[in-house]
DNA sequence: ATGGTTGCAAAACTTTTGCATATCT
DNA sequence: AGATATGCAAAAGTTTTGCAACCAT
């Protein structure tokens, strides 16, 4: 209920390597598909798919319907992901090179973006106590800033 | 978007405590009011509002609707908190004592709760690096067990 | 008495599914 | 040609809102 992914993230440096990874599962490469990736690629924040759907039609507005399951086939594939910062709508972003994690305030809702290993050492005491692999890609780490435990 | 709280909570020990709590707030002690804190106190597992409802009607099935505004009321109060494990309903709990976090496995959906205090290694790891206060008591720590991870 | 609360209905919002048609390979 | 993907419509799942009747204080 968490992961339609399962298996590891393809790490496509670029949309023609990803557009090819595609082709190379077996799938199709259609306008859609090139579109929404090629949106992942050039977002520097990652989106949401009404958003997605805005840029993906034709002559927009697209389909959320048909974004909704390209998403989770790209997701499949290892090409893209998708997480949450709150109670809204799935943001997705393309997986691999880039990668955010968040610590979200519950206080000021400020989202602070890091890079994954500047988690290291979280996850390392995730896994001396537990054994754990901790992701937070996923969900954010929720709490009080700085600023707002002061 | 992540907290209808903002507050402290209320840690009361039992359901008379904490219907005196309502009170004192100048909150109406409705049937539906004692019977939601009756349940959440009763529980020795999260419930989803759906459930609530079931357990709050006069004569069940009783209206999910109330048992969404009570459970936002108690919550702002901080008798009641609410956190999710996926991409499912809620899940309310009262506050205060009994409150768990939850690691939850990516690969094999397997749930593992742990008391808070179990945590505070991780929480200590989070303040070091970012100066921030972490709860994992509304998103769960996601990745993989150590049965998945071997 | 009277203002907060309830129950019901309906809507809002996010995501999924069915199906005929269009598209990719 | 044949299988897969698309677009539209409709449904499913969760949560919110409007409103008249009701009930706690």
């Amino acid at each position: 209920m968490t992961a339609p992914h399962r298996g590891p993230t393809l790490d496509a440096p670029d949309l023609g390597t990803a557009l090819g990874a595609l082709r190379r599962r077996g799938m199709r490469v259609s306008a859609a598909r090139r579109l929404t990736l090629e949106a992942l690629y050039e977002a520097d924040e990652p989106l949401t798919a009404e958003q997605l759907a805005e840029r993906v039609g034709a002559s927009p507005p697209g389909d959320v319907a048909s974004v909704y399951r390209n998403l989770e086939t790209l997701e499949t594939v290892g090409l893209v992901r998708h997480f949450h910062l709150g109670h809204g709508p799935g943001l997705y972003a393309r997986a691999g090179a880039g990668t955010r994690e968040y610590l979200v305030c519950d206080a000021c809702d400020t989202v602070h973006a890091v890079e994954p290993t500047e988690l290291d050492g979280v996850r390392e005491a995730v896994r001396r106590s537990f054994g754990f692999e901790a992701s937070f890609s996923h969900y954010p780490i929720v709490g009080l800033c700085r600023a707002c435990s002061a």
